[in-house]
DNA sequence: CTTGACATTGCAACCGGTTGCGGTTAGAAT
DNA sequence: ATTCTAACCGCAACCGGTTGCAATGTCAAG
């Protein structure tokens, strides 16, 4: 691979010329530019990123790190909104997006430290916001750029988020289920210790309170996001014989179209005998059977506009701010109906 | 953030202790290792992942370029899939994923340059081989290790692939299809200029050839693997009156449902009239109505073993050579079925 | 014909680690 | 007691760009 001196001794110039070609600076003659990209483009000359990247202390990337990389979770509808959104704010800036895994739990937080403090990016963004360790905190130490999607129970702290109401849209499907007739709703989250959780568990709560319902404590369950965790909650839940659940909410798409596949299997009709909310909007939600009611989350909208967020700080150097939130919609299809009546 | 130097004062050593305490070299005392990580841990040090990057030549990280940032391109299961095989891998070995957005065509290529010729990256994987741009003509060039997933068409050059047999898979759908009595069928390819598309065109040909059966012209169109394209082709197909096609192969299963909705809006039963198979084995084409009969490629296992490859030619150095093909399944449900009797 | 402003380019230090080489020291071998 | 070996660590160059400063050149105003 040439280096900027290769092309510098065969434009016979200074490196430092070369450089300023290269990076558009002013004040090079029109015949030494020429030149100097000559000689580039007969060397194939490319200018190193990483050594640009070392000296500007920028690496025009944005990073994210997975919660979980694990099977089905890519399946929702979740993770392909995300990178959607990002990619596309991205690409139109120029640029690039690095993707850390994690096999969840800690090494999430674990794997962001890394990234950050190793500078490899110049903003990330938080997917999940864990309520078990200080990553807010940390991050203001580590001075980068960074955006939560969700809204962080950090009141004084002034850092970006773009938040989509959890609590208040999780009370709106609660409260919908309710107008249905139900009055024994099933919970089932993702991963506890995660705050769009807690949030959505509140909105559950509130709602059901509300209506004067006092919901048993093995309604509540936790799916980790997988189509299987939604497809053990109904097993679960399903002994509790006459104090079942006759409704479902779940936390993403792929936990309720488990939860529809343990009902199919023990032959429970939906809607008829139990309804079945799903969160995401994913497109097996609109084609499943019976067409899966949906509180649809507009991650991809909320990443573009993190990324937009994250690029402007990056630019002004000023630490974001903007702390703004979606609207998300129930979409009502066929897995959801009146409550039976016993 | 402080350096290597700050930490050298502190610990009253010099900067290359540090640097070899963190690197893991041998011949350190214990007595200075403690000091040195004591005053690190104190200054809240950690290595500058760029720093490293530069003088270590290689920067732990993978790259992709993703064909398409519009829309609807995440809603098919293949970009997840893509993305799960290579965080799982590429998370267990210690590397991070670079994520390129493109416009499409040339694009693509332009990105993918870019990320290499800048050595962003240690390995790169080939998403969509185009036919147009001798990608790996450059790549080679860029003495760069990489993956093409499909099959190239250049037989000489020593690169690694790991394809899916998509002329073969793509032919046997299609005599699954002349098999039912279809005689009139449709491919309803992604983009043209891409490998897999022409593979899986020539796969068509072949069996149709095979049956004796002369396809018209009109009966082949290409979607771009959007949702609208499947529509669209239906569109104008349909226009061929007697000789529009009884049945419709589509690249991908986004197209296929594109297909199932052209076909809804205008009451034309499925499989009764006309039948369907998509490609991919999204989750959403398990749960269409009809479920749709798609052809399943192990995209994740593909990218999971493309990136195995990529890290193993980037800790022995050698130039990957692999070249391996996948099985792929035909997956029947009820979108397909007997050709209709006129 | 000066003087000055501005355009153009070179010089060298710097970004933050890594590493070959050489010097010092302690303990073992003779 | 002397020599040898190996452990330990500092020195300085290097990875490949960037940029403030200074030097030189050019042209127009005075």
């Amino acid at each position: 691979m040439p280096t900027i001196r290769d092309v510098a001794v065969r434009a016979g110039v200074h490196p430092s010329t070369v450089s300023r070609v290269f990076s558009g600076k002013p004040y090079i003659s029109q015949a030494t530019r020429e030149r100097v990209l000559e000689a580039a483009e007969a060397l194939g000359f490319q200018p190193n990123a990483i050594a640009r990247s070392l000296t500007l202390q920028r690496t025009n990337m944005l990073a994210i790190v997975v919660p979980h990389v694990f099977d089905g979770y890519f399946d929702d509808s979740f993770f392909p909104q995300v990178m959607r959104g990002l990619l596309q704010v991205a690409y139109k800036y120029g640029y690039r997006v690095l993707v850390g895994g994690s096999g969840g739990h800690m090494d999430e937080v674990t794997q962001l430290y890394d990234i950050v403090g190793s500078r490899q990016a110049d903003g990330v963004i938080i997917l999940s916001y864990r309520l078990d360790v200080d990553v807010i905190g940390a991050l203001l130490e580590f001075n980068i750029p960074f955006v939560v999607i969700g809204r962080p129970d950090i009141p004084a702290a002034e850092v970006a988020f773009v938040e989509s109401q959890d609590r208040h849209y999780t009370a709106e499907v609660i409260r919908y289920l309710i107008r249905l007739g139900h009055r024994r709703i099933a919970f089932v989250g993702g991963d506890p210790d995660v705050a769009v959780t807690v949030e959505r568990l509140l909105g559950y709560q509130t709602a059901l309170a509300e209506a004067g319902i006092e919901p048993l404590p093995e309604w509540v369950d936790y799916g980790f996001f997988a189509e299987d965790g939604g497809y053990q909650a109904v097993q679960r839940m399903i002994r509790l014989g006459v104090r079942a659940p006759t409704a479902y909410y779940a936390a993403n798409d792929l936990m309720a179209l488990g939860i529809l596949r343990a009902l199919r299997e023990r032959h429970i009709p939906v809607p008829e005998a139990v309804s079945v909310v799903g969160t995401n909007g994913s497109l097996a939600a609109a084609h499943a059977h019976p067409a899966l009611t949906t509180l649809y989350v507009p991650y991809a909208e909320m990443t573009a506009r993190a990324a937009s967020i994250l690029i402007r700080s990056i630019q002004t150097g000023e630490k974001p701010r903007e702390q703004s939130q979606v609207e998300c919609q129930l979409i009502i299809r066929t897995s959801t109906g009146p409550a039976p009546t016993d």
